[in-house]
DNA sequence: GTGGTCTAGACCACC
DNA sequence: GTGGTCTAGACCACG
């Protein structure tokens, strides 16, 4: 498993420890039962203390996406994965209309903004 | 001139009250050579302290927005509007490559996303 | 404000802090928007590290029932009355029906089971 | 003899082990005199490690409930019954007796208390 | 070996 | 002053 910190991101460790976790389970790499590296492995891979792995790793058993059981390890919890879907795309159209909400306050008019979401959108496909 | 502070808002307050005149100036609420309120009123009127105000002045001087006249007060500069525009749109796409980059990492395919993001501008037309 | 520890107590500090404070909200002797003390001033006030109390604080804001400003402190947020009394009955509830399930597991019958609930709330009559 | 160890449950496994033989014993599938399944074999069975079933079966026999002969094997130890049952009983009580002072600390009236007593049982009747 | 809790500091951002 | 993040250890319970 592949994580990797940017010191210079203004995002503290545990979130970007987080935020890389569940881009791995949203993609695939990660599955439900798959096992994490332990709290101690894992701190001494990315040369950052216990305690913040672990909060990292709190945080998302909290979210129910991990399960911590003592003496066994941290673990993917099995969900829905239709779910999971679901909540993605939630999430995604929830910033989408906070983005838009934003141009709104900044007096860009709806034309504009869905020129510009267009335009993205087939700059990404070029690229990809 | 109306300020509103949520505190409920993780924005910290200097950033509110920079974006709220940022926001006025795209709209046209605002207006080159504009005054805005001195601090120590501004300050009264948001209870907040001076430092918090002097803070955000500070903050859009620094990005050339207004001007700060010893013993006058602060005023808004004289900008090019096109250049205005601009950049406004540019700071926009900026963040829709963004969204359309995080939705990428977690999984989205491109249809996916562009399926939300018209979604999202066709729901806003209709609430307008 | 009186908070209690009980280093006899099983219960991690953190856990007893949270729960005595729910116990306040609960009781009315805390109401919404009452500031809670600062994290150093509880830490100190208890005796133990600030990081103790930063964790009881950021569970409680997990559970909606506190929010935390930066720079400003530790605030009750605001609920619905009627809503938190629904929720304490619900948990306790849900804590009797586990009884019964034990008692049940441990071969009890159900007859007992009332006779010793019952007198449990007899007793209690009693003494208050 | 069928115990289960449920991975995701917190109750650590050798407690787990403890308190599924004692509900045999309170149930009566366990009588006095029988015979446990040796260490080995029970560790096996359940795929844990036998440090484990050593400690639930020491355990136990600190408790009284099972005798250990070396050599021979693990047994149920002859106990009378009537002072079985009323250890049972007085466990339960002391349960109920702790749920109504966390109920009381909580602020929840007495007549709500016994209300909601008395709708579990009410409850578990019908499932039966 | 695993996770769970905790200490006693530190530096930062915000007010 | 406030909270937010982090370090580099420690001891405990569990397997």
């Amino acid at each position: 498993m592949r994580i990797l910190l940017d010191d210079s991101n203004n995002e503290p460790n545990y979130l970007q420890i987080e935020n890389q976790i569940k881009d791995m389970l949203y993609q695939g790499t990660l599955k439900p039962n798959d096992q994490l590296p332990s709290i101690r492995v894992l701190a001494q891979q990315l040369s950052v203390a216990i305690i913040t792995i672990k909060r990292a790793y709190d945080d998302l058993e909290k979210e129910g996406i991990v399960e911590l059981r003592q003496g066994k390890g941290c673990f993917i919890k099995a969900v829905n994965h239709k779910k999971l879907e679901e909540q993605l795309e939630d999430e995604f159209k929830q910033k989408v209309m906070e983005l838009i909400a934003l141009g709104t306050q900044r007096g860009l008019s709806k034309e504009k903004m869905a020129s510009i979401l267009r335009q993205g959108i087939d700059e990404e496909d070029n690229h990809g």
